[in-house]
DNA sequence: TATTGTTATACTCTATAACTATA
DNA sequence: TATAGTTATAGAGTATAACAATA
């Protein structure tokens, strides 16, 4: 081949100017720290949206399928093999609302629970690792730069891609 | 109902362990942030890919498809298809490259050139708005540090989705 | 009549396999 | 034999529609 093949591996020799938004770097930081932290979780046969069902029933609430369909913006019938996988799993509990007995109230399980704090010590891991070139004083100032980002978003900010 | 109803309007009162999460609120970001890019570009018939392998071939590099697919990280066959579009659009031109007649030269046409530019304002306008709230001074810190922080990650920083 | 959970179905997106023309 | 582009096809993931149970 007598063409210069442009190589991934030197995407620097490319004048490719998305590299130099912000914004542009924001969504592939988001993105590849989340790569990462699925990875992890696949480690342990679970994924970002299992964690995160995993993280709401934590809350104590009393959560039926659409509540967390809602919260999470999942389909409801996404929701429904879901929480299907996490009961045979065990981590998740199935009983019906007894002044609603259309609706269940979801609870964790000791299993469920246990599995929440594997999982949350395998993402914590991965920030860490992601976020290690940053020096220590300015991790914070990230964290609360994008939590102002965030702060007039909220109704959108809590779901699931 | 008499169960109390989480209102996806006030998730603040849900105790959600994520969102004090650096990398959760990273995703977040970038996603939200993605998402109206992507709107704002569909209000020009675009997508995000559109407009990335617009900005590769601004570059002026002879690029062929699979050039293009390595460097964005899309499958060959999706590349045809959005050539297809873009030389529909008459925003790309296909030219057999003479040194090797299976390969295409893909060149920005006038007009190709002039839907990067405007898209590409689309884009400016939606960082600003979206970066609006956080102060002039630490724009710059917060380029420089998700700079930083994919820096060691070259290869897979340029890619779509 | 409306809503929860459910199933079955359709749709979208992407990946795989096979073909052609070139090398 | 291998590669670029293409097409047709299969698969994963998601959304839509209809249903039973309950309100």
């Amino acid at each position: 081949m007598t063409q210069a093949m442009p190589t991934p591996a030197e995407p620097a020799g490319l004048d490719f100017p998305l590299i130099r938004r912000t914004g542009y770097l924001l969504h592939k930081a988001g993105l590849l720290l989340m790569e990462d932290a699925e990875q992890a979780l696949i480690a342990q046969g679970m994924r970002m949206r299992y964690f995160y069902v995993l993280a709401a029933l934590e809350s104590g609430l009393s959560l039926s399928q659409q509540d967390l369909s809602r919260l999470l913006n999942l389909d409801p019938t996404t929701m429904v093999a879901l929480i299907d996988e996490m009961e045979g799993a065990g981590h998740v509990e199935r009983r019906r609302n007894p002044s609603d007995r259309r609706r269940y109230i979801l609870r964790l399980t000791d299993d469920g629970r246990e599995a929440l704090e594997r999982a949350g010590r395998a993402v914590d891991q991965v920030e860490r690792d992601f976020l290690s070139t940053v020096p220590e004083a300015d991790r914070d100032r990230l964290r609360t730069l994008l939590g102002d980002l965030l702060a007039d978003r909220w109704p959108r900010v809590i779901a699931c891609e």
